[in-house]
DNA sequence: GGCCAACGATAACATTTGTTATCAAATACA
DNA sequence: TGTATTTGATAACAAATGTTATCGTTGGCC
C-alpha cells in the first residue's frame, strides 16, 4: 500500500516502519459507516480496495457529494482539520479494505518531517487531492444542465459510471433516479 | 477609508503614508468593468461608496456569483493569486468610489508587515472575508430550492435585496427572471 | 435452487421552471 | 419636461424535472 512512496526519500527503515505502524488495515462490508453525521473527524482513510462514498442527510433525501477509490485518501476536511462536527456521513458502497490513521499520528509524522519538505507537500497535496475536484462539481450544479453534468460524469470519472449503483448517481448529479433513467435513453435513442 | 487601521498598530507616520499611497482612489459610473473576462488580476479593489458585482458569461447569460458593497474588498482571487486569466468580469453596479492598489505594492506591503503578524493577518482575512460565503452559496445550489436560496437572501443579505436589481438578484439565484417575480408574488400572496 | 431485497426502466401524471410577449412603472438624462 | 431606457409584473405556453406506481432483472444469501 505504502511502497509508492518508500525509496524515494531518505528515511531509515527504523522510522519507516514506525510510521507505517501507525496505520491500521481493516475489512469491511458494503455500507459500513466509516464517519457519522454529527461526529467530529479523528480519522483518515485510505482505500486499497473499494469504494467510497460521502453523503449527508438533506430534509429525508441523502445527497452524495463525493465518491472515493482505490489509493484515494478520505476525509471530512472541514471536520478533521477544525474539529467541527462533521456534516457528511463516509460510508462504503463496496465491501472494502481500508488503512486508516489517527489525526494526532498524522500530525506527528507531518511534523517530523517537516525537515523533506518534498515528502510532506506531496503527501498533504495527495490528502487533499480531491477537494479541488469537489468546488469543480459545486461549479457544476451552476453552470451545467443535469445531462452535461452526466456527460462530464462518463468523461471526467467513468469508474463512477461503471461501479456506483445508479441511484447514487442520480443523487450525486442531483436529480431524481427517474430522471437519471430518463437522461440515459434518451442519450442512446437519440444519438 | 483606512482610519479603521490607523492607530491600532505600531506603525510611524511615514511608513503609514507611504503605504497610502499605494492606494488609488477613482470615481466610476455604474457599469463600469474593472477586470475583464480573460485578463490576469493585478489589482485588488476596496469599495469606499457603491457596489459591485462578479458574473461570468455561461453560454450566453451572464452568471452573477457575488455581490460587494461598501468597506469590501473585491478580486478574481484565483487569477490574483495565480496570474492565471481570470474566469469572471468584476463590474460595478452603482456610480461608486473605489480604492484599488496593485498586487506588487500589495505584495511589498505584506512582506513588510511580517513582524506585526496581527496586522498581517487581520489584513489577509478581510482580503479574503468573502470567500467563505461563497462556498457557502454553492452549497446552496444543491441543498436548497429557489425559493429558499431567495430566503436565506433576505435573511443573511438584506443590502442585496435592497440595492440590486431584480435581474441581477435573479441571475445569482440560478433563476429567470420571470421566475423570480413569480417567487415575490408567491410570497406575499400566501403568506 | 429458491426467495427476498436491491436495482433499474418505464409510464402517467403533477409540479417546477424557462421562454416569449406585453404592459406598466420607475429612472436617467438630454 | 419629455422621451428613451431600465426595471419589474404577469399571462400563456413549452420544457424540464419530480413523484408514484408497476414490472422485470439481477444478485446475495439461506
Amino acid at each position: 500500500m505504502f511502497d509508492q512512496f518508500r525509496n524515494k526519500f531518505p528515511i531509515d527503515d527504523e522510522r519507516w516502519s514506525s510510521y507505517i505502524k501507525c496505520f491500521n488495515r481493516i475489512e469491511i462490508p458494503t455500507k459500513t459507516v466509516l464517519l457519522e453525521e454529527g461526529e467530529i473527524s479523528k480519522k483518515l482513510f485510505i482505500i486499497e480496495k473499494g469504494c467510497i462514498r460521502v453523503w449527508f442527510n438533506n430534509n429525508g433525501k441523502d445527497l452524495t457529494t463525493q465518491f472515493f477509490f482505490e489509493n484515494q485518501s478520505v476525509a471530512s476536511i472541514e471536520s478533521f482539520m477544525k474539529k467541527f462536527p462533521s456534516p457528511v456521513v463516509i460510508e462504503t458502497i463496496e465491501p472494502s479494505i481500508i488503512w486508516w490513521i489517527h489525526k494526532d499520528d498524522l500530525d506527528k509524522i507531518l511534523e517530523e518531517i517537516k525537515e523533506i519538505p518534498e515528502l510532506r507537500d506531496r503527501l498533504i497535496n495527495m490528502l487533499f487531492e480531491r477537494t479541488f475536484d469537489y468546488m469543480k462539481h459545486f461549479v457544476s450544479f451552476i453552470k451545467d444542465s443535469p445531462i452535461q453534468r452526466y456527460l462530464n460524469l462518463i468523461k471526467e470519472r467513468p469508474q463512477v459510471i461503471q461501479r456506483v449503483p445508479q441511484h447514487y448517481i442520480a443523487s450525486y448529479l442531483g436529480i431524481s433516479t427517474v430522471h437519471l433513467s430518463r437522461i440515459k435513453s434518451k442519450l442512446v435513442h437519440n444519438k
